[in-house]
DNA sequence: CGAAAATTTGACATGACTCAACTGGAGTGG
DNA sequence: CCACTCCAGTTGAGTCATGTCAAATTTTCG
């Protein structure tokens, strides 16, 4: 990424959705703040209201729900050119349910809940691009639930592997496990069966 | 529901999230149309391109996906107020992967791709309803998948049934055992379980 | 009433979890 | 550079939740 235009992945990611004039662009950037934080930091937590939402530039993240018993459940993780962030929370301005925290050092654009209202009247477009965008995040959701109920854990983390390599590699693998749904002993033995399938 | 005005609850639900015009209305509804599908009718189905999006007036319906095994997983139950529809497909005018089936006589309002691009030009604040409508869809579903990995499928049940007590009451036992990710055999046993419970 | 659909039952199988111990790096500090 | 700790990952034994299959029962509805 370069440090001159950091914000060049994120205008690109909005482009790819809407026609935006340079105007557009202003009233985008202006509206939006460049920000760093590091491994381990939060950038919105379960409880309080998510104030921003969150353009991934560089980095990784993920998003994740505690429940009852104080089990980490994750329900997506975020890289590059991502959005992540309590979504209910921020639309409606209530106490998220989930916490986002940042795996490695995170490069992220963010816009406000005031600054994004404001940006609705100056940009339409923007109200566009969201909806598109949500509508694609909704749809590979509800994918996923029909396929967790379809397939089995070893099918699932093999699918897993074959559509998100890039996270593979990044998360350890107990957060792979959580996010599948299973625990990180059982994702171990999968993974063992697996590579003795491809050995013989 | 009024034979009258049928369209009453459909500008109603719109209205609860953007204010419309007298004018906005008139737009809306000379891009919809009114439909009536009989009990077990198709509104979209697997392979084929999503053409609307549908408004349930009065009825249920189901979204169902079908495994590469045969087996029947649902999604999603529809019912008065409610949209249905394979968004992706609509959307991006792909195949869909869901079907789209009323579970009986169902009025509905729907507004076909080359209208809704229309309304939107017309009436921008269309964007606005949709996006801020599959924003709230996209975070009960995911809260969904998280609390399907941190309940048991008794406890799942339980709250299937606090939230939808109507939907419980209406669709058969074996498709609630279906969005529930269970067998209608083991739902059948847990029932068993929760009213000997009640009895002690 | 009779047939089809939905639900229940029970015996048995298995996928996935729990718990506790162990292994093997990756720091960290003396 | 070794010893120590910490954390992720693995292993294995025992258990539990849920699935499978086949049959019986109940409900629905023409």
């Amino acid at each position: 990424m370069s440090i001159k235009n950091p914000y060049k992945n994120f205008i690109a990611h909005i482009q790819r959705h809407v026609d935006l004039t340079e105007d557009d662009i202003d009233k985008i950037l202006s509206r939006s703040h460049h920000k760093t934080y590091l491994k381990g930091q939060y950038i919105g937590q379960e409880g309080e209201i998510a104030r921003t939402q969150t353009f991934i530039l560089e980095g990784s993240a993920r998003t994740f729900y505690l429940d009852s018993k104080g089990n980490e459940h994750i329900f997506a993780f975020g890289i590059d050119d991502w959005w992540v962030g309590d979504i209910t929370s921020f639309t409606s301005q209530t106490p998220a349910e989930f916490n986002v925290q940042c795996l490695d050092k995170c490069h992220v654009v963010q816009i406000t809940y005031e600054n994004m209202e404001a940006l609705y009247e100056e940009v339409p477009k923007m109200e566009r691009y969201f909806r598109i965008i949500v509508g694609k995040a909704y749809g590979s959701v509800a994918k996923r639930i029909v396929r967790n109920h379809a397939l089995s854990a070893k099918e699932r983390y093999l699918n897993f592997m074959e559509r998100y390599p890039n996270i593979v590699q990044r998360v350890p693998q107990y957060m792979i496990a959580s996010y599948l749904g299973v625990t990180k002993e059982f994702l171990s033995s999968l993974r063992k069966q697996i590579t003795q399938e491809q050995k013989s």
